[in-house]
DNA sequence: CGGTATCCTTATAGATACTG
DNA sequence: CAGTATCTATAAGGATACCG
């Protein structure tokens, strides 16, 4: 049973954002729902597209992506098996608000990269603990 | 001097999600960009405001949003010190986007939810590596 | 009030090896 | 081909104490 709280603060629109954030925040969901948002893949076709997952990493993600019904995960009996990964109605859904995002970035990157040199510049002591990774990602593909 | 890949396969669409998720993806950027939405607050007054964030974690925060452009932080030098954080231009355009995925998560959320336990049922043995935390949220507003 | 500094626990993910 | 198992490194985050 609730308290009174939960009533009165609405619906706790960043409790939601931390839902979906849980799900797609990791290192993999996302760069997998865009692959597979091109057509279904199998398993290690999804994982040479990836670039850069491992293989454990991947069957972690499609499992968990599977599990949330984002995507769909179909065996054909064959030797050796095939097991081919679609998106579902649900993760091209997710794919289409993703877009938005990515082109958020797009438009806003550049912009942000600048301004953290400055803010860098501005507080030379502080530089540790300002920004996770972010330093040189391979940027491939 | 990017190599002749770079040029070929596109802009990398995952590749800048995995940029604005690394940076809005941690535990509680989105929240403080949210409670920030609704007017500047002082830093006791978003930390009371956040619920369950530590000192610790909203200075951190709030110092990477501002590196990053999204909030500024006003000192005002009285005694005691006034610090106040507002969202500025750039971060209000990163909530609108960010509301899209809310609202993707009230429509959906419960499928999911629904989708996970016919799927755990389905799947005795592996329940273990399947979503991260996600299990008992405190659940607040 | 508005933070830092320090310590510690746990989650995340990489590497590697092995299997049906 | 499509995974699992194990082990390890790192870093995100929490608890606590202290400072200007």
């Amino acid at each position: 049973m609730p308290t009174i709280d939960a009533v009165e603060a609405g619906p706790g629109r960043d409790t939601l954002l931390r839902d979906v954030m849980d799900r797609i925040g990791d290192k993999w969901s996302m760069a997998v729902i865009c692959r597979l948002e091109e057509g279904p893949l199998r398993f290690n076709a999804l994982r040479r597209a990836v670039d850069g997952i491992t293989q454990r990493m991947l069957s972690i993600t499609v499992r968990r992506l599977e599990r949330d019904g984002l995507i769909t995960r179909t065996v054909e009996p064959s030797l050796p098996p095939r097991v081919e990964y679609a998106l579902t109605e649900r993760g091209g859904s997710l794919h289409r608000v993703l877009a938005d995002l990515v082109a958020w970035t797009e438009d806003n990157l550049d912009a942000i990269l600048r301004d953290r040199e400055s803010y860098d510049a501005a507080h030379p002591e502080g530089a540790a603990t300002s920004s996770p990774a972010a330093s040189q990602a391979p940027r491939a593909s």
